[in-house]
DNA sequence: GAAAAATAATAGGCTTGCTGATCATAAGCT
DNA sequence: AGCTTATGATCAGCAAGCCTATTATTTTTC
């Protein structure tokens, strides 16, 4: 009788299922169209901040540097995207989406559109909104006790520098 | 101004992100423990169905057979719990916990209450049921949902039949 | 009772996280 | 200028998800 009673109202076991399935409803949803969710939520961001480079796009995304390098290997080897080296820094990669991605990202959008809104039916616009306050405000607690026990990494984080204004092109999504 | 203002109340990618925080920090505050989140969460649920069969095992935590395997290789290896045969069914391999495991149990259990404690802190106690039947609310509409358009699989599984009924103490944890 | 179907565990391959190490290139400091 | 430090990208290795076989063994069906 211990756990049971336990993990059912534990509000970080909850949430940990809740998350892997909104994952894994999505995940199943665009199995076929040739983009991972990872992938996606690159290229995603890619398009916002066009020509980015990798290091700068590992910051914005919270990811190691290592993890995006693969990923966009593969995405570049599907042709989603290509790495241009700069004209300045020749450490530096920068990132750009190619024509192909757009059918794909609004597919993508859309499935994950659908998604949200089932998992949200039954709640009025009002709960919603107070749901969406409580994590903001779960989600700001977290991020200042990381910020006081460990050594830094990815927080206090500076909003994403644009170095280069190249393909700066903030329209709507695909 | 397309993608900012659409990602930051949406809350799929806030439940994802407020998700991810808690993982990293908990795994961040047990690191050095010689157990990870996941080896945790199997030894938790070995705790609770002691004896239990490895594919009722995968079905409890609703990861693969052949993931958990692998859990329960380094498990085993580190010397946190054995498998056993079954004397009825030779396919079956069944899971006990050594003595071992206990102290970092304990361990890892209150670092889960801690951050815990800190994500929620601010909301009053009526605010974080109602957090939590939110949740709930939301967990069973994207169960049906996935009960609706795929294959089975993890949905509608029964509870966890207990074919054996050994080391079935099911008392306080550790 | 024997063939067919189902089930338990494992193996192997793929993705995506992490870490730590390495290499080339820039930047900073005497 | 030259030496040291920092940075950008990549590599290699581990963990833990997924998926699709494969191999024993059981269960079901005829």
């Amino acid at each position: 009788m211990a756990i049971q009673e336990d993990l059912s109202r534990n509000f970080g076991f909850i949430l940990h299922d809740v998350a892997r399935l909104l994952r894994t409803t999505f995940d199943r949803r665009v199995k076929g169209m040739g983009l991972t969710r990872s992938q996606w939520w690159v290229l995603l961001h890619v398009y916002r901040y066009g020509g980015v480079s990798q290091s700068e796009l590992a910051d914005i995304l919270e990811i190691e540097k290592a993890t995006l390098g693969r990923l966009v290997d593969r995405l570049e080897s599907n042709g989603w995207l290509r790495r241009e080296n700069d004209g300045v820094d020749r450490r530096v990669k920068r990132i750009f989406l190619t024509d192909a991605v757009q059918p794909a990202m609004k597919a993508m959008r859309d499935v994950a559109a659908d998604v949200r809104r089932e998992a949200l039916s039954g709640l009025t616009v009002a709960g919603q909104e107070r749901f969406v306050d409580i994590l903001l405000s779960v989600k700001t607690n977290l991020s200042r006790s990381e910020n006081g026990s460990n050594g830094g990494k990815h927080t206090q984080r500076e909003v994403p520098k644009r170095t280069s204004g190249v393909n700066a092109k903030a329209k709507s999504l695909p």
